[in-house]
DNA sequence: TAGTGGTCTAGACCACCGC
DNA sequence: CGGTGGTCTAGACCACTAG
Protein backbone atom coordinates (compact mmCIF):
# COMPACT_ATOMS: atom_id res chain seq x y z
CA UNK A 1 0.00 0.00 0.00
CA UNK A 2 3.12 2.40 0.48
CA UNK A 3 1.15 4.27 3.40
CA UNK A 4 3.41 7.90 3.32
CA UNK A 5 1.06 9.73 5.33
CA UNK A 6 1.41 10.29 8.76
CA UNK A 7 4.27 8.53 9.93
CA UNK A 8 5.55 10.80 12.81
CA UNK A 9 6.59 8.57 15.00
CA UNK A 10 3.94 6.84 15.54
CA UNK A 11 4.78 2.67 14.47
CA UNK A 12 2.81 0.67 12.08
CA UNK A 13 2.52 -1.67 14.61
CA UNK A 14 1.07 0.67 17.46
CA UNK A 15 -1.49 1.31 14.44
CA UNK A 16 -2.28 -2.12 13.80
CA UNK A 17 -2.52 -2.87 17.77
CA UNK A 18 -4.61 -0.27 17.96
CA UNK A 19 -7.25 -0.60 15.51
CA UNK A 20 -8.00 -4.30 16.85
CA UNK A 21 -7.70 -3.49 20.69
CA UNK A 22 -10.40 -0.91 19.21
CA UNK A 23 -12.63 -3.07 17.77
CA UNK A 24 -12.29 -5.55 20.18
CA UNK A 25 -12.78 -3.05 23.17
CA UNK A 26 -15.70 -1.22 21.59
CA UNK A 27 -17.60 -4.79 21.22
CA UNK A 28 -17.54 -4.81 17.20
CA UNK A 29 -15.43 -7.79 17.97
CA UNK A 30 -17.13 -9.93 20.29
CA UNK A 31 -15.38 -13.10 22.34
CA UNK A 32 -15.55 -15.16 20.08
CA UNK A 33 -15.17 -13.67 16.51
CA UNK A 34 -12.49 -14.53 14.75
CA UNK A 35 -9.78 -11.94 13.51
CA UNK A 36 -8.21 -11.42 9.89
CA UNK A 37 -5.74 -14.15 9.15
CA UNK A 38 -2.21 -12.86 8.71
CA UNK A 39 -1.91 -12.86 5.16
CA UNK A 40 -5.32 -10.89 5.45
CA UNK A 41 -3.71 -7.99 7.71
CA UNK A 42 -0.55 -8.07 5.88
CA UNK A 43 -2.63 -6.99 2.83
CA UNK A 44 -4.61 -4.55 4.69
CA UNK A 45 -2.06 -2.58 5.97
CA UNK A 46 0.54 -3.35 3.03
CA UNK A 47 3.61 -4.50 5.51
CA UNK A 48 4.88 -7.96 6.25
CA UNK A 49 4.27 -10.73 7.83
CA UNK A 50 6.34 -10.20 10.54
CA UNK A 51 4.74 -6.75 11.89
CA UNK A 52 1.32 -8.46 11.85
CA UNK A 53 2.45 -11.60 13.49
CA UNK A 54 4.12 -9.79 16.38
CA UNK A 55 1.29 -7.42 16.90
CA UNK A 56 -1.02 -10.79 17.21
CA UNK A 57 1.79 -12.25 19.49
CA UNK A 58 1.96 -9.47 21.96
CA UNK A 59 -2.16 -8.89 22.22
CA UNK A 60 -2.36 -13.21 22.79
CA UNK A 61 0.85 -12.08 25.27
CA UNK A 62 -2.27 -9.63 26.57
CA UNK A 63 -4.51 -12.22 26.94
CA UNK A 64 -7.06 -10.40 24.35
CA UNK A 65 -7.11 -13.13 21.82
CA UNK A 66 -6.22 -16.84 21.41
CA UNK A 67 -4.08 -18.21 18.45
CA UNK A 68 -4.69 -21.57 17.03
CA UNK A 69 -3.04 -23.17 14.04
CA UNK A 70 -4.86 -23.42 11.28
CA UNK A 71 -8.17 -21.75 13.31
CA UNK A 72 -6.77 -19.03 13.35
CA UNK A 73 -7.06 -15.85 16.37
CA UNK A 74 -10.28 -15.57 17.66
CA UNK A 75 -11.18 -12.85 20.71
CA UNK A 76 -10.49 -14.26 24.09
CA UNK A 77 -13.27 -14.57 26.20
CA UNK A 78 -12.51 -13.45 30.07
CA UNK A 79 -12.27 -15.73 32.43
CA UNK A 80 -12.41 -13.61 35.48
CA UNK A 81 -11.61 -10.46 37.30
CA UNK A 82 -7.55 -10.20 38.58
CA UNK A 83 -7.07 -7.63 41.51
CA UNK A 84 -3.20 -6.62 41.25
CA UNK A 85 -2.46 -4.96 44.34
CA UNK A 86 1.04 -3.65 44.21
CA UNK A 87 2.37 -3.88 47.78
CA UNK A 88 5.31 -0.62 48.08
CA UNK A 89 7.94 -0.56 49.84
CA UNK A 90 6.59 1.41 53.63
CA UNK A 91 9.80 4.32 53.22
CA UNK A 92 8.61 5.10 49.37
CA UNK A 93 5.19 5.02 49.88
CA UNK A 94 5.52 6.75 52.98
CA UNK A 95 8.23 9.60 51.13
CA UNK A 96 5.73 10.01 48.18
CA UNK A 97 2.96 11.09 50.76
CA UNK A 98 5.36 13.46 52.30
CA UNK A 99 5.13 12.05 55.63
CA UNK A 100 8.33 10.59 57.76
CA UNK A 101 9.36 6.72 58.21
CA UNK A 102 10.82 4.85 60.74
CA UNK A 103 10.78 1.17 61.76
CA UNK A 104 12.02 -0.83 64.58
CA UNK A 105 13.11 -4.31 64.82
CA UNK A 106 11.15 -5.68 67.89
CA UNK A 107 12.29 -9.50 67.67
CA UNK A 108 15.59 -11.08 65.63
CA UNK A 109 16.23 -14.85 66.60
CA UNK A 110 17.47 -17.95 64.31
CA UNK A 111 14.85 -20.89 65.72
CA UNK A 112 13.44 -23.84 64.36
CA UNK A 113 10.53 -23.75 62.52
CA UNK A 114 7.29 -25.67 63.75
CA UNK A 115 5.78 -28.45 62.10
CA UNK A 116 2.23 -26.11 60.66
CA UNK A 117 4.92 -23.38 59.50
CA UNK A 118 6.96 -26.47 57.86
CA UNK A 119 4.45 -27.67 56.38
CA UNK A 120 3.12 -24.27 54.95
CA UNK A 121 6.28 -23.54 53.70
CA UNK A 122 7.81 -26.56 52.25
CA UNK A 123 10.76 -27.12 54.31
CA UNK A 124 11.85 -29.67 56.64
CA UNK A 125 10.44 -29.27 60.27
CA UNK A 126 13.73 -29.03 62.10
CA UNK A 127 15.12 -26.60 59.80
CA UNK A 128 16.16 -23.19 60.98
CA UNK A 129 14.86 -19.84 60.36
CA UNK A 130 15.67 -16.45 60.70
CA UNK A 131 12.83 -15.06 62.55
CA UNK A 132 12.41 -10.63 62.49
CA UNK A 133 9.27 -9.20 63.88
CA UNK A 134 9.03 -5.60 62.27
CA UNK A 135 7.18 -2.58 63.27
CA UNK A 136 6.82 0.36 60.88
CA UNK A 137 5.62 3.42 61.87
CA UNK A 138 4.56 6.48 59.82
CA UNK A 139 4.34 9.81 61.23
CA UNK A 140 5.23 7.98 64.26
CA UNK A 141 1.96 6.19 63.99
CA UNK A 142 1.90 2.08 64.16
CA UNK A 143 1.37 1.59 59.86
CA UNK A 144 1.92 -1.99 59.97
CA UNK A 145 3.78 -4.91 61.94
CA UNK A 146 5.06 -7.54 60.16
CA UNK A 147 6.34 -11.13 61.22
CA UNK A 148 8.59 -12.29 58.82
CA UNK A 149 10.64 -15.68 58.55
CA UNK A 150 13.81 -15.92 56.51
CA UNK A 151 15.47 -19.56 54.51
CA UNK A 152 19.02 -18.83 56.01
CA UNK A 153 19.90 -21.75 53.44
CA UNK A 154 18.57 -19.75 50.86
CA UNK A 155 19.63 -16.25 51.54
CA UNK A 156 22.63 -16.79 53.32
CA UNK A 157 23.73 -13.23 53.73
CA UNK A 158 21.04 -12.36 56.29
CA UNK A 159 22.25 -14.58 58.93
CA UNK A 160 24.85 -11.28 59.99
CA UNK A 161 22.28 -8.47 58.55
CA UNK A 162 20.71 -6.18 61.36
CA UNK A 163 18.36 -4.59 59.13
CA UNK A 164 19.03 -1.03 60.91
CA UNK A 165 18.97 1.16 57.47
CA UNK A 166 16.36 -0.85 55.64
CA UNK A 167 13.57 -3.66 57.07
CA UNK A 168 13.80 -7.09 56.14
CA UNK A 169 11.39 -6.49 52.97
CA UNK A 170 12.96 -3.88 51.87
CA UNK A 171 16.38 -5.32 52.29
CA UNK A 172 15.35 -8.75 50.74
CA UNK A 173 14.07 -6.71 47.51
CA UNK A 174 16.49 -5.34 46.84
CA UNK A 175 18.72 -8.76 46.55
CA UNK A 176 17.12 -11.30 46.11
CA UNK A 177 15.01 -11.68 43.13
CA UNK A 178 11.79 -14.42 43.35
CA UNK A 179 10.46 -16.69 40.60
CA UNK A 180 7.10 -17.93 43.07
CA UNK A 181 4.89 -15.97 45.27
CA UNK A 182 1.58 -16.67 46.98
CA UNK A 183 -0.46 -14.31 48.74
CA UNK A 184 -3.23 -14.54 51.23
CA UNK A 185 -5.45 -11.44 52.42
CA UNK A 186 -7.70 -11.90 55.11
CA UNK A 187 -9.81 -9.90 57.84
CA UNK A 188 -9.12 -10.47 61.22
CA UNK A 189 -10.12 -9.43 64.72
CA UNK A 190 -7.40 -7.56 66.94
CA UNK A 191 -6.32 -10.00 69.59
CA UNK A 192 -4.65 -9.03 72.15
CA UNK A 193 -1.10 -8.68 70.84
CA UNK A 194 -2.36 -6.44 67.75
CA UNK A 195 -3.90 -4.30 70.27
CA UNK A 196 -1.28 -3.38 71.88
CA UNK A 197 1.06 -3.10 68.95
CA UNK A 198 -0.96 -1.54 66.11
CA UNK A 199 -2.97 0.87 68.95
CA UNK A 200 -6.38 -0.11 68.16
CA UNK A 201 -9.54 -1.95 69.76
CA UNK A 202 -9.22 -5.45 70.76
CA UNK A 203 -11.91 -6.97 68.38
CA UNK A 204 -11.68 -4.58 65.87
CA UNK A 205 -11.08 -5.23 62.05
CA UNK A 206 -7.51 -6.02 60.99
CA UNK A 207 -6.31 -6.32 57.65
CA UNK A 208 -3.71 -9.50 57.27
CA UNK A 209 -1.59 -10.24 54.54
CA UNK A 210 0.81 -13.33 54.17
CA UNK A 211 3.40 -13.27 51.11
CA UNK A 212 5.66 -16.20 50.51
CA UNK A 213 8.19 -16.61 47.61
CA UNK A 214 10.35 -19.23 46.22
CA UNK A 215 12.88 -18.77 44.19
CA UNK A 216 13.28 -22.02 41.60
CA UNK A 217 11.75 -24.06 44.21
CA UNK A 218 13.32 -23.02 47.05
CA UNK A 219 11.46 -21.14 49.72
CA UNK A 220 13.43 -17.85 50.49
CA UNK A 221 10.68 -16.06 52.90
CA UNK A 222 7.36 -15.76 54.49
CA UNK A 223 5.78 -12.45 56.11
CA UNK A 224 2.52 -11.98 57.60
CA UNK A 225 2.03 -8.15 57.82
CA UNK A 226 -0.67 -6.89 59.77
CA UNK A 227 -2.63 -3.52 58.89
CA UNK A 228 -5.14 -1.38 61.60
CA UNK A 229 -8.18 -2.23 59.68
CA UNK A 230 -10.41 0.73 58.83
CA UNK A 231 -7.58 2.89 59.03
CA UNK A 232 -5.47 1.18 55.74
CA UNK A 233 -6.73 -0.38 52.68
CA UNK A 234 -5.21 -1.85 49.76
CA UNK A 235 -5.82 -0.46 46.82
CA UNK A 236 -4.78 -1.04 42.96
CA UNK A 237 -5.37 0.34 40.03
CA UNK A 238 -4.31 -1.53 36.84
CA UNK A 239 -5.62 -2.72 32.98
CA UNK A 240 -5.72 -5.90 31.41
CA UNK A 241 -2.93 -7.80 31.66
CA UNK A 242 0.75 -6.43 29.44
CA UNK A 243 -1.24 -3.59 28.02
CA UNK A 244 -0.93 -0.15 30.46
CA UNK A 245 0.94 -2.53 33.00
CA UNK A 246 0.50 -0.72 36.37
CA UNK A 247 0.14 3.13 36.11
CA UNK A 248 -0.97 3.88 39.65
CA UNK A 249 -1.01 1.94 42.63
CA UNK A 250 -1.06 2.29 46.42
CA UNK A 251 -1.64 0.75 49.80
CA UNK A 252 -2.56 4.21 51.78
CA UNK A 253 -4.37 5.11 54.89
CA UNK A 254 -6.79 7.73 54.83
CA UNK A 255 -10.23 6.62 57.09
CA UNK B 1 28.51 -20.82 16.33
CA UNK B 2 26.08 -22.80 13.88
CA UNK B 3 24.53 -25.03 16.72
CA UNK B 4 22.75 -27.68 15.72
CA UNK B 5 22.10 -30.53 18.47
CA UNK B 6 19.57 -30.46 20.55
CA UNK B 7 16.49 -28.76 18.67
CA UNK B 8 13.96 -31.54 19.22
CA UNK B 9 11.30 -28.86 20.00
CA UNK B 10 12.87 -26.38 22.13
CA UNK B 11 13.20 -23.15 19.55
CA UNK B 12 16.67 -20.96 20.17
CA UNK B 13 15.00 -18.12 22.00
CA UNK B 14 13.37 -20.25 24.13
CA UNK B 15 16.90 -21.33 25.21
CA UNK B 16 18.66 -18.04 24.87
CA UNK B 17 15.46 -16.22 26.93
CA UNK B 18 16.33 -19.02 29.96
CA UNK B 19 20.07 -18.62 29.70
CA UNK B 20 19.59 -14.73 30.44
CA UNK B 21 16.52 -15.57 33.29
CA UNK B 22 18.52 -18.02 35.16
CA UNK B 23 21.74 -15.57 35.23
CA UNK B 24 19.27 -12.83 36.64
CA UNK B 25 17.46 -15.36 38.76
CA UNK B 26 20.64 -16.78 40.31
CA UNK B 27 22.19 -13.72 41.15
CA UNK B 28 25.15 -14.05 38.48
CA UNK B 29 23.64 -10.72 37.16
CA UNK B 30 22.94 -8.73 39.77
CA UNK B 31 20.37 -5.79 39.21
CA UNK B 32 22.34 -2.78 37.16
CA UNK B 33 24.60 -5.57 35.26
CA UNK B 34 24.42 -4.42 31.75
CA UNK B 35 23.54 -7.40 29.72
CA UNK B 36 25.78 -8.41 26.55
CA UNK B 37 24.71 -6.63 23.53
CA UNK B 38 22.65 -8.03 20.76
CA UNK B 39 25.71 -8.32 18.80
CA UNK B 40 27.31 -10.38 21.40
CA UNK B 41 24.69 -11.92 22.04
CA UNK B 42 24.18 -12.95 17.78
CA UNK B 43 27.58 -13.80 17.88
CA UNK B 44 27.50 -16.44 21.10
CA UNK B 45 24.20 -18.12 19.54
CA UNK B 46 25.09 -17.91 16.15
CA UNK B 47 21.76 -16.56 15.23
CA UNK B 48 19.88 -13.20 13.69
CA UNK B 49 19.56 -10.05 15.27
CA UNK B 50 15.61 -10.51 15.11
CA UNK B 51 15.77 -13.65 17.57
CA UNK B 52 18.13 -12.11 20.16
CA UNK B 53 16.01 -9.03 20.09
CA UNK B 54 12.84 -10.44 20.47
CA UNK B 55 14.17 -12.41 23.40
CA UNK B 56 15.80 -9.18 24.99
CA UNK B 57 12.31 -7.20 24.95
CA UNK B 58 10.21 -9.74 26.10
CA UNK B 59 12.29 -10.01 29.03
CA UNK B 60 11.78 -5.85 29.04
CA UNK B 61 8.25 -6.15 28.69
CA UNK B 62 8.15 -8.86 31.45
CA UNK B 63 9.84 -6.58 33.77
CA UNK B 64 13.29 -7.98 34.40
CA UNK B 65 15.45 -6.06 32.50
CA UNK B 66 15.37 -2.35 31.27
CA UNK B 67 16.40 -1.46 27.81
CA UNK B 68 18.17 1.80 26.39
CA UNK B 69 19.41 2.66 23.22
CA UNK B 70 22.90 2.84 22.66
CA UNK B 71 23.72 1.86 26.41
CA UNK B 72 22.33 -1.41 26.21
CA UNK B 73 20.23 -3.31 28.25
CA UNK B 74 20.47 -4.04 32.48
CA UNK B 75 18.98 -6.09 34.58
CA UNK B 76 16.05 -4.06 36.23
CA UNK B 77 16.19 -3.18 39.90
CA UNK B 78 12.84 -4.61 41.79
CA UNK B 79 10.60 -1.66 42.43
CA UNK B 80 8.02 -3.50 44.82
CA UNK B 81 6.19 -6.54 45.16
CA UNK B 82 2.88 -7.01 43.65
CA UNK B 83 0.32 -8.61 45.33
CA UNK B 84 -2.22 -10.74 41.70
CA UNK B 85 -5.63 -12.10 43.46
CA UNK B 86 -7.66 -13.37 40.73
CA UNK B 87 -11.09 -13.04 41.61
CA UNK B 88 -12.93 -16.25 40.75
CA UNK B 89 -16.51 -16.09 39.12
CA UNK B 90 -18.20 -17.57 42.14
CA UNK B 91 -20.04 -20.75 40.26
CA UNK B 92 -16.91 -21.79 38.84
CA UNK B 93 -15.04 -21.84 41.82
CA UNK B 94 -17.58 -23.67 43.77
CA UNK B 95 -17.78 -26.02 40.62
CA UNK B 96 -13.93 -26.88 41.10
CA UNK B 97 -14.77 -27.22 44.83
CA UNK B 98 -17.15 -29.84 43.64
CA UNK B 99 -19.69 -27.55 45.87
CA UNK B 100 -23.20 -26.39 44.77
CA UNK B 101 -23.66 -23.24 44.25
CA UNK B 102 -27.25 -20.59 43.89
CA UNK B 103 -27.33 -16.79 43.79
CA UNK B 104 -30.59 -14.64 45.10
CA UNK B 105 -31.09 -11.40 43.77
CA UNK B 106 -32.00 -9.44 46.83
CA UNK B 107 -32.96 -6.07 44.82
CA UNK B 108 -32.57 -4.59 41.58
CA UNK B 109 -33.88 -0.86 41.16
CA UNK B 110 -32.61 1.75 38.78
CA UNK B 111 -31.92 4.47 40.92
CA UNK B 112 -29.86 8.05 40.94
CA UNK B 113 -26.61 8.11 42.31
CA UNK B 114 -25.59 10.42 45.71
CA UNK B 115 -23.20 12.57 45.42
CA UNK B 116 -20.39 10.82 47.45
CA UNK B 117 -20.88 8.20 44.54
CA UNK B 118 -20.66 10.51 42.32
CA UNK B 119 -17.13 11.43 43.26
CA UNK B 120 -16.36 7.81 43.62
CA UNK B 121 -16.67 7.03 40.25
CA UNK B 122 -16.31 10.04 38.34
CA UNK B 123 -20.08 10.00 37.16
CA UNK B 124 -22.81 13.39 37.17
CA UNK B 125 -24.34 13.27 40.63
CA UNK B 126 -28.08 13.03 38.87
CA UNK B 127 -27.42 9.69 36.85
CA UNK B 128 -29.67 7.12 37.03
CA UNK B 129 -27.87 3.97 37.45
CA UNK B 130 -28.72 -0.11 38.25
CA UNK B 131 -28.53 -0.84 41.58
CA UNK B 132 -28.19 -5.38 41.84
CA UNK B 133 -27.58 -6.64 45.28
CA UNK B 134 -26.67 -10.29 45.36
CA UNK B 135 -26.05 -13.40 47.61
CA UNK B 136 -24.02 -15.72 46.75
CA UNK B 137 -24.50 -19.30 48.20
CA UNK B 138 -22.24 -21.70 48.60
CA UNK B 139 -23.72 -25.23 50.18
CA UNK B 140 -26.33 -23.15 50.75
CA UNK B 141 -24.02 -21.25 52.99
CA UNK B 142 -23.66 -17.39 52.94
CA UNK B 143 -20.44 -16.75 50.87
CA UNK B 144 -20.82 -13.40 49.72
CA UNK B 145 -22.71 -10.10 49.57
CA UNK B 146 -22.44 -8.06 46.70
CA UNK B 147 -23.72 -4.41 45.96
CA UNK B 148 -22.83 -3.41 42.58
CA UNK B 149 -23.43 -0.39 40.56
CA UNK B 150 -23.92 -0.37 36.66
CA UNK B 151 -24.26 2.36 34.19
CA UNK B 152 -26.83 1.96 31.69
CA UNK B 153 -25.16 4.24 29.26
CA UNK B 154 -22.25 1.93 28.84
CA UNK B 155 -24.39 -1.51 29.15
CA UNK B 156 -27.97 -0.53 27.86
CA UNK B 157 -28.35 -3.96 27.80
CA UNK B 158 -28.73 -4.42 31.75
CA UNK B 159 -32.08 -2.70 31.63
CA UNK B 160 -33.90 -5.45 31.02
CA UNK B 161 -31.66 -7.96 32.45
CA UNK B 162 -33.01 -9.72 35.24
CA UNK B 163 -29.66 -11.85 36.19
CA UNK B 164 -31.78 -14.82 36.61
CA UNK B 165 -29.32 -17.42 35.36
CA UNK B 166 -26.16 -15.72 35.80
CA UNK B 167 -25.64 -13.08 38.48
CA UNK B 168 -24.27 -9.32 37.33
CA UNK B 169 -20.71 -10.14 37.69
CA UNK B 170 -20.43 -13.33 35.66
CA UNK B 171 -23.17 -11.63 32.97
CA UNK B 172 -20.90 -8.55 32.33
CA UNK B 173 -17.74 -10.36 32.46
CA UNK B 174 -19.08 -12.20 29.47
CA UNK B 175 -20.52 -9.21 27.56
CA UNK B 176 -18.76 -6.04 28.31
CA UNK B 177 -14.90 -5.85 27.83
CA UNK B 178 -13.20 -3.51 30.35
CA UNK B 179 -9.76 -1.01 29.99
CA UNK B 180 -9.04 0.17 33.58
CA UNK B 181 -10.10 -1.21 36.95
CA UNK B 182 -9.70 -0.20 40.62
CA UNK B 183 -9.55 -2.35 43.74
CA UNK B 184 -9.67 -1.49 47.48
CA UNK B 185 -9.58 -3.89 49.85
CA UNK B 186 -10.67 -3.15 53.33
CA UNK B 187 -11.51 -5.14 56.86
CA UNK B 188 -14.59 -3.92 58.36
CA UNK B 189 -16.19 -4.98 61.18
CA UNK B 190 -19.61 -6.59 60.88
CA UNK B 191 -22.49 -3.96 61.00
CA UNK B 192 -26.18 -5.08 61.71
CA UNK B 193 -26.54 -5.38 57.92
CA UNK B 194 -23.75 -8.27 57.18
CA UNK B 195 -24.59 -9.80 60.58
CA UNK B 196 -28.05 -10.73 59.39
CA UNK B 197 -26.96 -11.33 55.79
CA UNK B 198 -23.50 -13.25 56.33
CA UNK B 199 -24.65 -15.08 59.40
CA UNK B 200 -21.99 -13.83 61.56
CA UNK B 201 -21.55 -12.11 64.86
CA UNK B 202 -22.15 -8.52 64.92
CA UNK B 203 -18.24 -6.74 65.31
CA UNK B 204 -16.45 -9.73 63.32
CA UNK B 205 -14.19 -9.14 60.72
CA UNK B 206 -15.63 -9.29 57.43
CA UNK B 207 -13.01 -8.82 54.23
CA UNK B 208 -14.65 -6.13 51.80
CA UNK B 209 -13.54 -6.20 47.88
CA UNK B 210 -14.48 -2.93 45.89
CA UNK B 211 -13.76 -3.15 42.57
CA UNK B 212 -14.46 -0.29 40.12
CA UNK B 213 -14.28 -1.04 35.98
CA UNK B 214 -13.89 1.76 33.35
CA UNK B 215 -13.90 1.01 29.59
CA UNK B 216 -11.79 3.99 27.56
CA UNK B 217 -12.26 6.34 30.99
CA UNK B 218 -16.67 5.55 30.06
CA UNK B 219 -17.71 4.39 34.27
CA UNK B 220 -18.62 0.83 34.01
CA UNK B 221 -19.79 -0.80 37.32
CA UNK B 222 -19.02 -0.82 40.98
CA UNK B 223 -19.03 -3.70 42.76
CA UNK B 224 -18.96 -4.19 46.56
CA UNK B 225 -17.76 -7.58 47.93
CA UNK B 226 -18.64 -8.68 51.49
CA UNK B 227 -17.18 -11.79 52.53
CA UNK B 228 -17.48 -13.35 55.76
CA UNK B 229 -14.34 -12.53 58.10
CA UNK B 230 -12.00 -15.22 59.09
CA UNK B 231 -14.17 -17.98 56.83
CA UNK B 232 -12.99 -16.47 53.64
CA UNK B 233 -9.56 -15.09 52.02
CA UNK B 234 -8.09 -14.23 48.61
CA UNK B 235 -5.08 -16.42 47.61
CA UNK B 236 -2.87 -15.55 44.49
CA UNK B 237 -0.64 -17.50 43.91
CA UNK B 238 1.74 -16.46 40.70
CA UNK B 239 5.12 -15.35 39.03
CA UNK B 240 6.42 -12.10 37.97
CA UNK B 241 4.60 -10.59 35.49
CA UNK B 242 4.68 -12.41 32.10
CA UNK B 243 6.44 -15.21 32.38
CA UNK B 244 4.36 -17.91 33.98
CA UNK B 245 1.38 -16.23 34.23
CA UNK B 246 -1.09 -17.32 36.88
CA UNK B 247 -0.32 -21.19 37.34
CA UNK B 248 -3.16 -21.19 40.01
CA UNK B 249 -5.25 -19.22 41.94
CA UNK B 250 -8.13 -19.57 43.84
CA UNK B 251 -10.35 -17.83 46.58
CA UNK B 252 -11.23 -20.52 49.48
CA UNK B 253 -13.01 -20.95 52.49
CA UNK B 254 -11.12 -22.80 54.82
CA UNK B 255 -10.62 -22.08 58.17
C1' DT C 1 -3.84 -32.57 3.19
C1' DA C 2 -3.86 -27.88 2.83
C1' DG C 3 -3.57 -23.75 5.32
C1' DT C 4 -2.65 -21.69 9.52
C1' DG C 5 0.51 -19.78 12.99
C1' DG C 6 5.60 -20.30 15.04
C1' DT C 7 10.02 -19.47 14.20
C1' DC C 8 14.01 -17.79 11.93
C1' DT C 9 17.14 -15.33 8.50
C1' DA C 10 20.07 -11.66 6.52
C1' DG C 11 19.68 -7.90 5.45
C1' DA C 12 17.91 -2.52 5.96
C1' DC C 13 16.98 2.37 7.70
C1' DC C 14 16.14 5.24 11.53
C1' DA C 15 15.86 7.54 16.33
C1' DC C 16 18.04 8.21 20.13
C1' DC C 17 21.66 9.19 23.27
C1' DG C 18 26.20 8.45 25.68
C1' DC C 19 30.86 9.50 24.73
C1' DC D 1 29.92 11.32 16.23
C1' DG D 2 29.25 6.37 16.55
C1' DG D 3 26.88 2.62 18.31
C1' DT D 4 22.85 1.10 20.42
C1' DG D 5 18.14 -0.57 20.26
C1' DG D 6 13.41 -0.08 17.48
C1' DT D 7 11.31 -1.20 13.61
C1' DC D 8 10.54 -3.33 9.27
C1' DT D 9 11.16 -6.35 4.98
C1' DA D 10 10.68 -10.37 1.87
C1' DG D 11 11.56 -14.22 1.93
C1' DA D 12 12.00 -19.44 4.20
C1' DC D 13 10.99 -24.00 6.58
C1' DC D 14 8.42 -26.33 9.99
C1' DA D 15 4.61 -27.92 13.36
C1' DC D 16 0.27 -28.34 14.13
C1' DT D 17 -4.53 -29.13 13.15
C1' DA D 18 -9.24 -28.45 11.20
C1' DG D 19 -11.89 -30.16 7.60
Amino acid sequence: MTELEGRNTVHLNQRIRRDIEDKIMSGEWPPGHRLPYEHELMAEYGCSRMTVSKVLSGLAVQGLITRRRRAGSVVATPKADRAVLQIQDFALEAKRANKSYRHQILRRSIEPIDAATAARIGMPAEAKVLCVDTMHLVEGEPEAYEERIINLVAVPDARVEKFVEAPPGTWLLNRVPWTDAEHVIRAVNADAKLHKLLQVATGSACLVLERRTWQAGVFLTEARISYPGERHRLIGRFSPAGSGQFPEVSSDGTS
